[in-house]
DNA sequence: TGCTACTATGGAACTGGTTCCACAACTGCA
DNA sequence: TGCAGTTGTGGAACCAGTTCCATAGTAGCA
């Protein structure tokens, strides 16, 4: 049906390897040649298959990005970065969204093993043992976003730094009484300890080192979401000596925790200051204070890393740490006195 | 390196159509046969190569979406809608962001001449003529979402009826001033007048159907986004009869309108009401009245009448219309007296 | 017993590129 | 003039599947 190679190279009256050789701009073809090649492509409206080329080269400029929950903002932005990134290099994303167990284990499983993708991304997802061993068995190149897990290279923030950095924010203020909001402690989906477990834990320790005592009435986990967000919130404001600030492990949970207040008309920030984590679009709009972390970067940074692992020889990047920083805004002041 | 349909073929001592029919299921196997390549394959860990596959089959179970700003909630909630949809058939979903003119036509020209994709979807992108003929040479089967154009399949909603619902509301609770905030006219990125266009042409019958006079300083356009609404919201809002209910052509731009009033202390819906379009996930959080369509259905529906063009046969689905509905929160009410 | 029909199987041909080897033609230099 | 080195070219082999034709074996039936 549509022209090949070999029609190209009939017409032209040349070898298949000059064609071939015409494509792809080798130098070792005479002007004279490679014009009149250039002149059949024109004629013949020959497209190269990029099929066959990807058969046959056993690569296929495509990399594949496994997300859960690829509607959340920030991992929607994420994805923004790795894409731009991508095609910037003539690369192509294929895109796994996961929302059950079910499906996270699949993409896990099936996606390395394909061999229709040059290269793996992982976003806030942690792989097991046993995954990470058929990778490397698949040898297929994998760099985690938002979380680390064995030896595989990723690109995350310093979560814990993170808690320490909103919590610390809400102490300055002179708050006492600092609740959390977060994800489930073991999420059988995520397996992922690290964003909200760690930022739990940069929570703590700034209590502690201000001396404040631990107390686990304050601490809520939840599936990540505004509505169960809410509720959360809501059990902590019916606690007989309730928050005077919650620290919510991500944005979208600050949204839920805004929506309680606002359900029992508690006025933000002078009764209850609220502050989030990713600073994802829509949280300049609400005024929200938040920890921003760079999330379009993530994106663009593991692309980066992974093109150094597809190209063999470069040292392997190790895990790495991008910066965070504080964006003060209007849902949090000092506590009423 | 790993092993290849040959390898099982000679230890099980079979021939290579008896695996690849073992692999496929066909019925022309003996169950004796099946299973000593089976227990081959297993024992070799045998996996079929995909890109070997996709070559020899002429074939990639893999569908390409063009989408415009994927990071905007409404792209991305049809995203979502097109990836579960093929995620249940087996596809694959590779996705092009586009954020420039330049962008956009690369990638309308280019995607459909890769044989990398089996069909395609352009989410609110209108493709031009030439555009649409190099489409059916290229033999790529292609379904728009929101937007038609030319003999395209696609899935949208009435927007010219969205466009009367939004603001014959608006009319029933007393309006009389009533200003636009939308897209701008001419689009070099989108060339879509569909969505903002027709939401504005039926602003305008709705207001006509009232006997209500078109005042053209109640009309902006601007770029898609929050920032720029908020900017052509302050402009409305310094007239000398400025409106008392603003429609804006989205939620994201609704955001904007809500902002500006902010800025300007005016409380919502009591001295302005405003309604936007879209009900993406954020309206809820925000009590935005708007007018909901349904995204991921959209998605979801576009995929569908893709599988029905690529299963050659299928009477060809025309262009669809999917159903909308008035969701009121709390930011109209009627004007003050 | 012989014929037909069907099942199960093997493997060549094919998909459309890339790669690499062989070789011709030409250049430069002693 | 002869030889080595370089440049340009042709095309077989290869990638790993699927498809389809040929054929052997077997069951069913008169």
């Amino acid at each position: 049906m549509a022209a090949t190679i070999r029609d190209v190279a009939r017409v032209a009256g040349v070898g298949l390897g000059t064609v071939s050789r015409v494509l792809n701009n080798s130098p070792l073809v005479s002007a004279a040649t490679r014009q009149r090649v250039l002149s059949v492509i024109e004629e013949l409206r020959y497209s190269p298959s990029q099929i066959a080329r990807n058969f046959s080269l056993g690569r296929t400029r495509t990399i594949a990005a496994i997300a859960p929950f690829f509607t959340r903002p920030s991992v929607v932005e994420r994805l923004r970065g790795i894409e731009a990134t991508l095609a910037s290099e003539g690369y192509h994303l294929v895109v796994f969204n996961v929302e059950t167990v079910a499906r996270r284990d699949e993409c896990l499983r099936e996606v390395p093993r394909n061999d229709r993708a040059d290269g793996l991304l992982i976003i806030s997802l942690v792989p097991r043992p046993e995954e990470i061993r058929a990778f490397s068995e698949a040898r297929m190149p994998v760099v985690l976003i938002d979380a680390c897990a064995g030896e595989l290279s990723g690109v995350s923030v310093d979560d814990v730094a993170g808690g320490e950095l909103a919590t610390t924010h809400l102490l300055e203020l002179g708050h006492r009484r600092i609740a959390f909001v977060g994800d489930p402690l073991e999420d059988p989906l995520t397996f992922n300890f690290t964003s909200s477990y760690d930022r739990f834990t940069g929570y703590q320790r700034a209590l502690t080192a201000t001396g404040l005592p631990i107390r686990p009435e304050y601490h809520r986990h939840g599936l990540h979401g505004r509505y169960e967000a809410r509720v959360l919130t809501h059990e902590l404001l019916n606690l007989p000596d309730p928050p005077t600030a919650i620290f919510a492990a991500s944005d979208t949970q600050a949204m839920g925790v805004l929506e309680a207040a606002r359900d029992r008309d508690i006025p933000v920030p002078a009764a209850l200051s609220v502050i989030g984590f990713d600073d994802i679009d829509i949280a300049e709009h609400l005024g929200l204070t938040t920890v921003r972390q760079p999330l379009f970067e993530s994106g663009a940074r593991a692309v980066e890393l992974l093109f150094m692992l597809l190209s063999e020889g470069v040292a392997v990047p190790p895990a790495e740490h991008l910066a965070i920083d504080l964006v003060i805004r209007t849902t949090t002041a000092p506590p009423a006195t």
